[in-house]
DNA sequence: ATAGGATCTCTAGCAACTAGAGGTTCAAGA
DNA sequence: TCTTGAACCTCTAGTTGCTAGAGATCCTAT
């Protein structure tokens, strides 16, 4: 029996949000000790390690609920996983493609600033005029940079 | 004098997001008509321009506001623009490597499915055990799998 | 004059957490 | 046994970059 402590420490994933995982009902409520403290099993130590690296792995949580439940019935085709893994993988193309399109772009950007001062200064130039670009770019869409949890 | 709604087909940004922007102060307030309504000239215009494009390019609201004001002073020097760029473009090249990493993983998971059921099912096995993976990945961070405006 | 589309403000919601307040419990040392 | 302090509890609110809806007002075309 592991404390809330213990499991983070032990999957990497941080006690908040193991309780939010609790919450959404993505983890099933844990036992209680006699002080109301919760505990975890072997089982739940497992599933969390499921959800962590299926997280890793760049699944919405909404895929990883579904991914669960197929986990949980183990005659059932796997063909339902396979198209949420399908599904997955196309995403993760698409957003290689973008990225790379945007990694260029900037790469061409700083290419030619010059360093000279702003009024010359291509990086704020081609923010300025959509024209100066190479790509037919639409929104990566990914809203923060640095939005990962790997300090 | 462009209505919002004009504003917002000229330059792609959807009619709530340009208020948001405003509501944030990365738009100046829009002068109002006799009737409260927004009114926008060419130079706000151009300014949308440059958010929508370095939104386009990934960079986050604060980094733009950042970019705003310094192409708001042509005789700086454009050193701080380039940090911001570069800072940018790694990002973006981190991102890559980690999203390459995952779509090896992912390929490999469904090239290992052999279509027979769960109990056998590579995609949950992979998923299940961090050992099986190849990469030492540690977290994407993006948490929707297609976040984008480009629908 | 009137219909209906565009606009206004305001609040609430999305993902997937994170941070903090204010209180309780547990484990280790004296 | 007592005490300290880390770890735990619940709850609310904040993050980012928007989006959706309610209910009211305005503007334009007929």
């Amino acid at each position: 029996m592991l404390s809330i402590g213990k499991l983070s420490a032990a999957t990497g994933v941080k006690v908040p949000t193991i309780r939010y995982y609790e919450e959404i009902g993505l983890l099933p409520e844990a036992e209680r000790s006699a002080g109301n403290q919760r505990l975890y099993r072997k089982e739940h130590q497992e599933r969390l390690a499921f959800v962590r690296h299926s997280r890793e792995l760049g699944f919405p949580l909404d895929d990883i609920r579904e991914l669960l439940s197929l986990s949980d019935r183990p005659d059932m085709s796997c063909a339902a996983a396979d198209v949420i893994a399908s599904r997955q993988l196309a995403a993760v193309k698409d957003r290689i493609a973008r990225l790379q399109a945007l990694q260029q772009e900037l790469e061409r950007m700083l290419a030619q600033c010059a360093q000279g001062t702003i009024s010359s200064c291509k990086v704020i130039e081609v923010l300025s005029n959509h024209e100066n670009c190479l790509h037919a770019h639409h929104g990566e869409g990914c809203h923060s940079a640095n939005p990962g949890h790997d300090g």
